[in-house]
DNA sequence: GTTTCGGTTCTTTTT
DNA sequence: GAACCGAAAC
């Protein structure tokens, strides 16, 4: 059995926590204190005291954390432990709903709407029932109240009731839609990201003879992030451990940032009265930052009521003071912040130390402008996840197509990039197919061009063919190369004619056909696909994206991250904390987590920039404060930059 | 009746 | 960008 050094590479808290014997546990562990470092050893210690992987879960907040959790593990006990369960929940629930979705009235390839999918179907809802008026909530609004009912495991007519309170909005017809929208899922066969975890933990509750192996089988469950789990993940999740009740959670309540979608910190604050018995842990030892950042971090956060009292203490020693830079406005912020990083440069800093982190995607438009203008190389953690750009989906469309004759929406969108096929006559087409489209039948295909406008023939019988590609050249254990001859016989074409960015598009595509290397076939792909983030798929399919580039990231995408040096932007009032976020309960808290959580990323060096004038989209311009997490501190604990950018 | 095109408006955070 | 709306073009 392989011997884990646990002396030499732990600290007296870690290591307590990692030999922790059977039963509940709760580590808390505040940022940079090793929280993945600990869980990684947790698991090794746990393969190498004979547990068998197979009978551990382990659940992340992404797969590129399990994946690099697993990977450490690997390393530490030299074997595999490949067997192992691991990933986000909606990837847990998926692979177990894959098995056992009929018992809940699904088919078992239930298709998995991602977001676009959603708001399609709810638009269509909407529109049908002609409730498309000015005074009427957008799709997006709509499916945000769905999604918190879902997450919350509570009613939509309640919520709806409160969020429209102080408006025209007839809550019946919300609800009409929602009825609508759930009739339309059903009808297509289909999940939404909430059915994933609402059936995953109805199908365990409903059924006990179907949880009862899941209960047997694993040994150990270990939660990662467990600050972010909601009510239904958190009760599925004591529904798992029920039976060996080896349930390992970590987490660290100050770095709650998900409330807005379900999220419940209460989880982690009430697990010790949940599970009496539980051996808590807190690691308070922090070896990412400088003391400087650190003060500043416990600053921010020691007012927030209700939490696990503790302190960051730093290991690492030297005397920095983060940097309040005042500017003149966004514009000013972009040339500031493009010199910073030309200055770091000269001093020898690796670009892909430095990150750039905001509140909210369009907070670094001018940054981004100013950097391209520049020629500062970058990237950029984009606000669209990877699969739900346009020409992402319009090729996995056709994947879809090809491997589910009933994929109503797929056989729309590939049908609408046809010149002459919109809206009304993919519909049309599909009703008069009979709600089904055999692809491998060269009947169904002949019958299908005989109904299309004459000017979509020409494109639509380069396509066809890619339909007996699929059968007699056995293309589904293959759907890189599906993808790639519809590109070379039609969709280059077509993006040459439709998007001003095509090349940078085609790269996409390119790099999705590497991505799908991965998967033994085009039904394990597309099953995965929908659940895949912009962050994966960086991560595995653009392997350009780390060289030496500045990242510029949400605060939310940059959690469990870290960088040498952190530049945050717009650190003023009405942006960070955010307007909106504020009105909401807990409002204030959250952002103030959130600000912790930026400023926890830093090592060396963390300047926060604070643009005096808003220019708003009328041309008018708004004063800003800066933020009150910033009047806050301490003066002492910061030092101001008056800079020739204004301000 | 549909599709396409051009202009306008808005942008919190994500599985 | 991309969703939405209105108007022109097919």
């Amino acid at each position: 059995m392989p011997h884990l050094d646990l002396e030499q590479t732990l600290n007296a808290g870690q290591r307590a926590a990692v030999e922790a014997g059977d039963g509940p546990v709760l580590i808390i562990a505040a940022a940079g204190t090793g929280k993945t470092r600990t869980l990684v050893y947790r698991v090794a210690h746990l393969v190498a005291r004979g547990i068998n992987p197979e009978r551990i879960l382990l659940l992340t907040f992404t797969n590129k954390a399990a994946r690099e959790m697993l990977a450490r593990a690997e390393q530490l006990v030299g074997s595999m432990v490949g067997g192992l369960w691991g990933g986000t929940f909606h990837h847990m629930a998926n692979r177990i709903l894959r098995r056992h979705a009929d018992a809940l009235g699904y088919r078992l390839d239930y298709a998995i709407l991602d977001e676009d999918d959603a708001r399609t179907l709810v638009r269509q809802a909407v529109a049908r029932l002609g409730l498309r008026g000015r005074h009427f909530p957008k799709p997006d609004v709509l499916l945000s109240l769905f999604s918190l009912a879902a997450n919350t495991d509570g009613l939509v007519e309640p919520l709806a009731q409160e969020r429209f309170a102080e408006s025209e909005v007839p809550v019946a017809d919300v609800m009409r839609v929602y009825a609508a929208y759930v009739e339309r899922k059903r009808a297509l066969h289909a999940m939404d990201f909430d059915d994933l975890l609402v059936n995953g933990l109805r199908l365990f509750r409903e059924r006990p003879d179907l949880l009862a192996p899941y209960q047997e089988r694993f040994l150990h469950v270990l939660v990662d992030e467990y600050q972010d789990t909601n009510g239904i993940q958190a009760e599925w999740v004591d529904l798992v451990a029920a039976r060996h009740r080896n349930l390992l959670v970590v987490g660290d309540d100050f770095q709650s940032i998900y409330g807005w979608r379900g999220a419940n910190f209460r989880n982690i604050l009430d697990f010790p009265r949940r599970y009496p018995d539980a051996q808590v842990f807190k690691l308070e030892a922090n070896y990412r930052s400088l003391p400087g950042i650190l003060d500043v971090a416990n600053a921010c956060i020691a007012g927030n009521p209700e939490q696990f009292q503790k302190t960051l203490h730093a290991i690492r020693a030297g005397s920095v003071r983060p940097v309040v830079a005042r500017l003149s406005d966004g514009d000013g912020q972009a040339r500031y912040v493009a010199s910073l990083l030309a200055r770091l440069a000269r001093r020898g800093m690796r670009m892909s130390d430095v990150a750039v982190l905001y509140r909210a995607h369009f907070h670094a438009l001018e940054l981004q402008l100013e950097m391209s203008r520049m020629r500062v190389p970058y990237v950029i953690t984009s606000g669209v996840r990877f699969f739900e750009l346009a020409h992402i989906k319009d090729v996995t469309s056709l994947v879809r197509m090809a491997v589910s004759p009933t994929d109503e929406l797929a056989f729309r969108r590939l049908l609408g990039l046809l010149p002459g096929v919109g809206e009304k006559t993919s519909a049309r087409l599909w009703d008069a197919m009979g709600g089904h489209f055999e692809g491998r039948s060269a009947d169904a295909r002949a019958q299908l061009r005989a109904r299309l406008p004459t000017a979509a023939r020409a494109d639509w019988d380069l396509v066809a063919e890619l339909f007996a590609a699929y059968v007699d050249e056995h293309l589904e254990e293959d759907p890189g190369e599906l993808i790639y001859r519809f590109v070379e016989r039609f969709y280059r074409e077509y993006a040459l004619e439709t998007f001003e960015n095509h090349d940078r598009r085609l790269e996409d595509i390119a790099a999705l056909i590497d991505f799908t290397t991965r998967f033994e076939n085009a039904e394990s792909f597309l099953s995965e696909v929908a659940l895949l983030t912009n962050l994966d798929a960086e991560a595995d399919a653009l392997p350009q994206a780390d060289a030496a580039r500045v990242r510029l990231s949400t605060i939310h995408q940059a959690k469990g991250l870290e960088w040498k040096t952190v530049i945050v932007l717009w650190a003023v009032e009405g942006m960070f904390p955010a307007a909106r976020s504020l009105a909401e309960e807990d409002g204030e808290a959250e952002e103030r987590r959130l600000f912790y959580v930026a400023a926890t990323r830093a090592q060396d060096e963390l300047y926060f920039c604070v643009p005096e004038i808003r220019r708003m989209r009328d041309g008018g311009i708004m004063y800003c404060e800066p933020s009150r997490f910033i009047r806050e501190l301490p003066s002492t604990l910061y030092r101001t930059e008056h800079t020739s950018y204004g301000g």
